[in-house]
RNA sequence: GCCCAGGUGGUGGAAUCGGUAGACACGCAGGACUUAAAAUCCUGUGGCUUCACGGCUGUGCGGGUUCAAGUCCCGCCCUGGGUACCA
C-alpha cells in the first residue's frame, strides 16, 4: 500500500465527493461569494477530447483555490443542449433529438466526473429542458413588450410608449403621426408601427439563407461565405421574420467594454463588430429634378416610377397592409373593382389599394387625380368619420378629389354608382387634364409630391466631411431605394442591368471578386452643395445597401476604394488634403492641411471636420451623426430543435403567449424536415395553435410528456375554442446561452427566472472561462441580454462577467503515411520523395515517436492495409505529422478517459496546465506527461520514506531552509493562480518537491501546507494524503497557507560582477552593505584587475541585490 | 488591406519593474542499482572553440536609447487569430 495507486485513490475520492455533495454551494452564507463559470458545452456525440477540459481544469483550480481562501464558491456546469447535430442526426435516423441529446449528456457527465471537477451538480441546467426554456421564452416576451427609449437610454415598457402615442402622437425623421391619427389607426396598423419599436420584432430583412441547412444563419454563423457548420453555401434572401434590436444597445455595449477585465483582443473584436463611426450626413440635391414623365413613353406603365406616391418613410409599413387589403378585398370593393379594372370605364386606369402619402386609398386614378373610396361599416363609427374627414382634407391638399360610396350604395344600386362614376370621370377629363397632359410635367408632379413622392435628393454618410470639396462622383449601392428614379436616359438600361446583376451576386461571389472593380453610370447628377458643380451618380457594388444610407460621396484622392474606382473609370481625383502625392497613390491619413477647399483651406483635418459639419448644419443639408456597423440579430430559425417562439397570430397580428401558458413545449412531428412547401418543421405539428382564453393549455403541457421534453397534440377546435396559429420558427442556438449564468443561481425556481435574493447574493460572474471563438457571437448577445434584464429590473448589474479568460485551443497531431499513387504500397516518410505519393491519415494511437505499428495498422483497417506492402527505412516505418484541429476526421482525437486510465486524473490536470500558458494554442502530445506522473510519485514518496515505505509524517520543527522552500512555494503558487499562470506554478511545485527531496524532508509542518497548495491542481492525491495525515474534514475546506516573508529574508547576495555588461564572476556581499564599500571592494578584487586590463574603471554601477557593472 | 497576439535550445516553455537568458519538464548522452527488465537515483546537455582554465557568440532581421536590452524606441520580415469593400 505504499505505491501511488492513482486509479484507486481517484475512484474513491470521486465517490466520496459525490456522496457528500462536497461542492454544493449555498445561496446564503456569511462568506464572501465567488462565481466562477465555464462556457457550457454543446454535448456532441463524439464526447470530450483532451482539448475540452483545458479551460474547465483552470476554472476548477480557481474554484478550489477560492474555497480554500474562504469564499463561498458557485461553480456550476450544464449543457447548451439545443443545436444542429442532434437535429441532423434526427433527420437521418428518425431518432428524437431529445433522446440523442440525453445520451450525449450522460457520456459528458461520466467524462467530467473522471477528471475530478468540483462542480455543484445540483444546479445543472440544460437549455433544451422546458423548465429552462420556459424562461428563455419569458425573456423573449419581455423583449417583445419593450422598446428602447433613447432619452432615458434604456429599455422601457411598450405600453408606456403606446400611452405616449395616445397623448402626443410621434414625430421623427422616419415616422410621424398625431395622437388623433394614432387613435384612428386600426389594430394592424398599430401593430405594424409598434413592431418598429419593439426589441423583438418582425421585419422584412435581408438574411443569410442556407438552402442546404434549410435555415437562416446569423452573421457570426458564417465563415468565408459558407456555413460554419457543414460548410454549405449561403445566399442573401429577403425574408419576413423575427429579429432582436441589439443595435439599440450598440453604444452601451461599446462603453461597457471599458469596465471589463477581458483581454484586449476580445474587446477589440467587439469594438470592430459594433463598428462605431462618427461623421455626418449630407444631402445632395439631384441636379435634374426627378421627372416622372421621363421614360413614361419608353416603359410600360406598371414598371414606371410615376405611380410612386407613397411617403417613403411609411412605405415599408404600409406596403404589407396594402398587399393584405388587395388579397382580402371586401365583397363591395371586389364588385366595384370588377367594373373599373382594365380600363373598363372610359379607358381610365385605376389602381386598387394604392398608397398616397400616408394613406391607402381603395381605388386611384393618377391621371385624373381621382380617388374612390368604398366605405364599409367601420367608416360609420364616429372616430372614423373624423379621421375620414381629416384624410379627405389631406388628400384634397395633395390635389386629389375623393369620391365616396357606401357599401349599401354598392350593394343596392350599383348602376347608379357606375353612372355617377362615369359622369365624374368625363367631367374631370374635359375640365382638368392630368398634369402630364397639361405639359406641366416634372414641375407639377414634383411640387405636388414634394413631400410624398419620390425624393429628389441623395443622402450620404461620411466620416470625412472635411474632404467635401474633393468629391468627384457619388456612388450608390445596387440595392439603393432611388435606383429606379436615378437611372435615366441612354444610361438607364445598362445601369439597371448592372444593378440587377450586382444585387443578386451571392456573398461568396462578391468575396471572390473583391479585386474586380465594377460599376455603372446612372445618367443622373447631383449638385455640389458648396460649389454648385454637377457631380455624376454611379452605381458601385463596393457600396453596401445595409450600411449608412447606401450611398457615399466619393473622394478618390483620400479613400482607397474611391481611388481605385476613379482610376478604373477615369473619374477625376481632386486633392484636398496635403501630405501625399495623389497622382501616385491614395492619401488616407487624417492628417495634413486642407487645400482647394474654399472656406476650409488651411485648416488641419480635425478642425476641418468640425468646420465642415458646422457648415453643413447651417446650410440645413445634413448634420453630425454616428453610425454603427452592428446589425440587428436575426432570431428565427427554420429548425425543429430549438426553443419555440411564444407568439401566435391573431388575424395576422403577432401576439405573445400569456406567461401562465409557458413553457410552449416543442410539439411532436413526423419528420424533422421542412415541409414540401418549404415551411419550417414546426408547421408539421398538428393543431399548432393557441387559444389565449383557455385556462389550461392541454395543447402542449401534458406533465408526463413535459418530463421528456416533448409536447403533445390536442384538438382544440373540438373543444369549441377559437385558436390561432403559432409561430413556426424556433430560436437560434445563442438564445439559451445568453442568460444561463443567472439560472445556475436558482436553478429549480419555478416562479421566477431567478429569485431576487439569489441574484442579489451572487451578482455577476467573477471569472468566466471559455474559448475566444465566441468573441462576437455569444459574448455579445450575453452582454446584450444582461443589459436588457438590468433595464427591466431582473438583475442588479448590467455586465454578466467581470473577468474573462480565454483558453487556447488544444490542437491534434495527425499522423500521415504515404501511399505510392495507384499502388497498394506504402513507404516510410524518408522515401516519399522517390515516388509520387498521396497522404493517408491514420489513427494516432498506432504511432509512437513517428514510428508506425504496422500490425496494429493492419488490424485497424484490414481491408485497406492487410495486403499492403510496406517499405521501411533503416528498419523503421515512419509517418509524418501535421498539426490541426482535433477531429474524428483526421483520426487524431485523444480521449481524456484513456489518459486518466493510464496516468490518472491528477496527472492529466497537472499536465494540461503544465503544457504552457492557458491562453495559447498548443498541440496535444503526451511527450512530457511522464514527467508529471514522476513528480506525483516523488511527492507520494516524501510521505512514505523509510525502509518499508510506510506513511510517516513527523511533527518535528522544520529548519530555516525547509521553511524557505515552503514559503517560496506559497508565494509563487498564490501569485500564479491570481495571474492565471498555472504552468509556472506547476514548475514551482516541482522545484519545491525536488528541493525537499534533496533535504529528505518529511515534516508535517512543511508537507501539510504543501498539499493544500497543490490540492486545487491534483485534488485526489492531496485528499488521500490529507486523510492519511489524520484530518477528518476534506482538504477542500482547509485553510490556504499564509505566506510569511520573514522566511525569505536574505542577508547576503552573490553579486554578479559585470564589465561593460558582460558578467565575469560573482562576489558575495551582505545585503545591507554600503554600496560604496561594495564598489571599492569590487575594484580592489584581483579578478577585477584582470578584466580592467590596466585601464581605469570609468564608472561603477551597483544595484542593490541585483548586479554590479563596471564600465571600462 | 486593416486590427490583435506572438517569434527564445532538439521539443513544450521560464525570465512579473530594463539587471547573471534558457527555470521546470521532455528528449538525448553517460553512469549507479539489477542476473535482466521496469521503477528509481546521479551527472552532463544553446552554438562555436579549447586537453583544460577559459574565450567568442547567442532571444526573427536591421538600426537606436542605456552603465546594462529577450524586455524600451524606429523600420522591416515571418507565424497564428479576428475581420473584410462599414464610407
Amino acid at each position: 500500500m505504499s505505491q501511488y495507486d492513482h486509479k484507486k485513490i481517484e475512484e474513491d475520492w470521486q465517490k466520496e465527493w459525490a456522496n457528500n455533495q462536497t461542492f454544493k454551494a449555498e445561496n446564503t452564507s456569511k462568506k464572501p461569494k465567488y462565481y466562477v463559470l465555464d462556457m457550457f458545452p454543446y454535448p456532441s456525440g463524439a464526447g470530450l477530447h483532451v482539448g475540452h477540459p483545458l479551460g474547465y481544469i483552470a476554472s476548477d483550480i480557481v474554484a478550489r483555490y477560492k474555497r480554500n481562501k474562504g469564499f463561498n464558491v458557485l461553480h456550476p456546469m450544464g449543457y447548451d443542449a439545443f443545436g444542429l447535430p442532434a437535429e441532423q442526426y434526427a433527420i437521418q435516423t428518425g431518432q428524437h433529438p431529445a433522446i440523442t441529446t440525453e445520451e450525449n449528456i450522460k457520456r459528458y457527465k461520466e467524462q467530467f466526473d473522471r477528471i475530478g471537477f468540483s462542480f455543484d451538480w445540483s444546479r445543472e441546467i440544460r437549455t433544451s429542458d422546458p423548465n429552462y426554456y420556459k424562461w428563455t421564452q419569458w425573456i423573449f416576451i419581455q423583449l417583445f413588450n419593450s422598446w428602447y427609449n433613447p432619452q432615458t437610454d434604456k429599455a422601457e415598457s411598450i405600453s408606456e410608449l403606446v400611452s405616449t402615442f395616445e397623448k402626443q402622437g410621434y414625430q421623427s425623421e422616419e415616422l410621424q403621426f398625431t395622437s388623433a391619427e394614432w387613435m384612428g389607426f386600426d389594430e394592424k396598423r398599430k401593430s405594424d408601427i409598434l413592431l418598429q419599436f419593439r426589441l423583438a420584432f418582425l421585419s422584412e430583412t435581408m438574411v443569410n439563407w442556407c438552402p442546404a441547412l434549410g435555415s437562416v444563419l446569423a452573421n457570426d454563423e458564417i465563415k468565408d461565405g459558407v456555413s460554419e457548420r457543414g460548410g454549405y453555401p449561403v445566399e442573401r434572401k429577403l425574408m419576413y421574420q423575427w429579429s432582436l434590436r441589439i443595435s439599440a444597445y450598440a453604444e452601451r455595449l461599446l462603453q461597457g467594454l471599458n469596465t471589463l477585465d477581458w483581454t484586449e483582443s476580445i474587446k477589440e473584436s467587439q469594438r470592430n463588430w459594433i463598428g462605431k463611426s462618427e461623421g455626418c450626413s449630407i444631402v445632395f440635391e439631384v441636379a435634374s429634378p426627378l421627372t416622372p414623365l421621363q421614360g413614361r413613353g419608353e416603359l410600360d406603365a406598371d414598371s414606371s416610377f410615376n405611380y410612386q406616391t407613397a411617403n417613403k418613410k411609411l412605405y415599408p409599413v404600409l406596403v404589407d397592409f396594402a398587399k393584405l387589403h388587395r388579397s382580402e378585398p371586401t365583397k363591395e370593393e371586389e364588385k366595384v373593382w370588377e367594373l373599373i379594372r382594365n380600363r373598363k370605364i372610359q379607358d381610365t386606369k385605376f389602381r386598387r389599394q394604392h398608397i398616397i402619402d400616408q394613406f391607402i386609398a381603395d381605388f386611384v386614378c393618377l391621371e385624373l387625380n381621382l380617388i374612390i373610396e368604398i366605405d364599409g361599416l367601420i367608416h360609420s363609427l364616429e372616430d372614423n368619420l373624423i379621421s375620414d374627414e381629416a384624410r379627405t382634407i389631406k388628400l384634397n391638399e395633395l390635389g386629389f378629389e375623393v369620391v365616396r360610396f357606401t357599401n349599401d350604395e354598392v350593394n343596392n344600386d350599383i348602376e347608379t354608382v357606375i353612372s355617377n362614376l362615369e359622369n365624374i370621370i368625363s367631367e374631370k377629363k374635359s375640365s382638368s387634364p392630368s398634369p402630364w397632359e397639361k405639359g406641366l410635367g416634372d414641375e407639377a408632379i414634383s411640387s405636388r409630391f414634394d413631400v410624398v413622392g419620390a425624393k429628389n435628393s441623395l443622402e450620404v454618410f461620411t466620416t470625412r466631411p472635411d474632404t467635401i470639396f474633393g468629391v468627384s462622383y457619388m456612388a450608390i449601392a445596387p440595392e439603393h431605394e432611388m435606383l429606379n428614379d436615378l437611372c435615366v436616359g441612354e444610361f438607364r438600361d445598362a445601369a439597371l442591368q448592372y444593378a440587377e446583376k450586382a444585387k443578386n451576386r451571392s456573398e461568396r461571389e462578391r468575396q471572390a471578386e473583391v479585386k474586380n472593380i465594377t460599376g455603372a453610370f446612372t445618367g443622373s447628377y447631383v449638385n455640389h452643395p458648396f460649389t454648385g458643380k454637377k457631380i455624376p451618380i454611379w452605381i458601385a457594388d463596393y457600396v453596401l445597401g445595409g450600411y449608412g444610407t447606401g450611398a457615399v460621396m466619393a473622394v478618390p484622392a483620400h479613400d482607397a476604394r474611391d481611388y481605385s474606382f476613379a482610376k478604373h473609370f477615369g473619374l477625376p481625383i481632386l486633392e484636398v488634403v496635403q501630405g501625399g502625392d495623389v497622382s501616385i497613390e491614395v492619401y488616407e491619413a487624417k492628417q495634413g492641411k486642407i487645400i482647394n477647399s474654399d472656406f476650409l483651406n488651411g485648416l488641419e483635418v480635425k478642425e476641418a471636420i468640425k468646420a465642415a459639419i458646422k457648415a453643413v448644419e447651417e446650410k440645413k443639408i445634413g448634420k453630425g451623426k454616428t453610425n454603427y456597423r452592428l446589425r440587428d440579430a436575426v432570431f428565427g430559425r427554420q429548425r425543429y430543435w430549438g426553443e419555440p417562439i411564444p407568439v401566435y397570430y391573431e388575424n395576422g397580428i403577432p401576439k405573445t403567449f400569456d406567461e401562465k401558458d409557458l413553457p410552449l413545449v416543442l410539439p411532436e412531428i413526423d419528420k424533422y424536415l421542412p415541409t414540401e412547401t418549404g415551411e419550417p418543421p414546426l408547421s408539421r405539428a398538428k393543431n399548432w395553435s393557441y387559444s389565449p382564453n383557455l385556462n389550461k393549455i392541454q395543447g402542449f403541457s401534458s406533465p408526463s410528456l413535459l418530463e421528456k421534453g416533448l409536447g403533445v397534440e390536442a384538438n382544440r377546435e373540438q373543444m369549441g375554442e377559437v385558436s390561432y396559429p403559432i409561430e413556426t420558427t424556433t430560436m437560434p442556438g445563442w438564445a439559451g446561452s445568453s442568460w444561463y449564468f443567472l439560472r445556475y443561481m436558482d436553478a429549480q425556481n419555478e416562479n421566477r427566472l431567478v429569485s431576487k435574493e439569489a441574484v442579489d447574493y451572487w451578482q455577476n460572474i467573477d471569472l468566466y472561462v471559455g474559448g475566444s471563438e465566441h468573441a462576437t457571437g455569444h459574448l455579445l448577445y450575453f452582454r446584450f441580454w444582461t443589459k436588457f434584464l438590468h433595464d427591466i429590473g431582473v438583475v442588479p448589474f448590467d455586465e454578466p462577467a467581470k473577468k474573462l479568460v480565454n483558453q487556447g485551443m488544444i490542437q491534434g497531431i495527425s499522423s500521415i503515411i504515404h501511399r505510392v499513387n495507384n499502388t497498394n504500397k506504402f513507404v516510410s516518410v524518408g522515401l516519399k520523395n522517390n515516388f509520387e505519393t498521396s497522404s493517408v491519415y491514420i489513427d494516432i494511437n498506432l504511432v509512437k515517436n513517428n514510428e508506425v505499428d504496422i500490425e496494429g495498422l493492419k488490424k485497424w483497417r484490414p481491408s485497406e492495409f492487410e495486403n499492403a506492402e510496406f517499405e521501411f527505412e533503416n528498419g523503421l516505418f515512419l509517418a509524418s505529422a501535421e498539426i490541426g484541429k482535433m477531429s474524428k476526421r483526421w483520426h487524431n482525437v485523444v480521449n481524456p478517459d484513456d489518459v486518466c486510465n493510464e496516468y490518472g486524473a491528477d496527472t492529466l490536470r497537472l499536465y494540461e496546465m503544465f503544457l504552457g500558458p492557458l491562453q495559447d494554442a498548443k498541440p496535444w502530445s503526451t511527450q512530457g506527461i511522464e514527467g508529471v506522473l514522476r513528480f506525483l510519485r516523488k511527492l507520494w514518496r516524501l510521505f512514505h520514506q523509510g525502509e518499508n515505505e510506510s506513511f510517516l509524517l513527523p511533527d518535528t520543527e522544520p529548519t530555516k531552509a525547509e521553511l524557505k522552500i515552503l514559503h517560496k512555494t506559497i508565494k509563487k503558487a498564490t501569485e500564479d493562480i491570481e495571474n492565471f499562470s498555472f504552468n509556472t506554478s506547476v514548475s514551482a511545485f516541482m522545484v519545491c518537491v525536488n528541493e525537499l527531496q534533496d533535504l529528505k524532508c518529511n515534516k508535517k509542518q512543511i508537507l501539510e501546507p504543501l498539499i493544500v497548495l497543490l490540492s486545487p491542481y491534483a485534488p485526489h492525491i492531496c485528499e488521500e494524503l490529507w486523510l492519511k495525515a489524520g484530518h477528518n474534514e476534506s482538504i477542500v475546506y482547509a485553510n490556504w497557507p499564509q505566506f510569511n516573508p520573514e522566511f525569505l529574508v536574505e542577508n547576503e547576495f552573490n553579486y554578479p560582477i559585470s564589465f561593460n555588461g558582460k558578467v565575469r564572476f560573482n562576489l558575495l556581499f551582505a545585503l545591507d552593505k554600503d554600496l560604496k564599500e561594495i564598489e571599492n571592494e569590487v575594484l580592489a578584487n584581483e579578478q577585477t584587475l584582470k578584466y580592467l586590463e590596466g585601464k581605469p574603471a570609468k564608472k561603477v554601477i551597483v544595484v542593490k541585490g541585483k548586479i554590479v557593472n563596471v564600465v571600462v
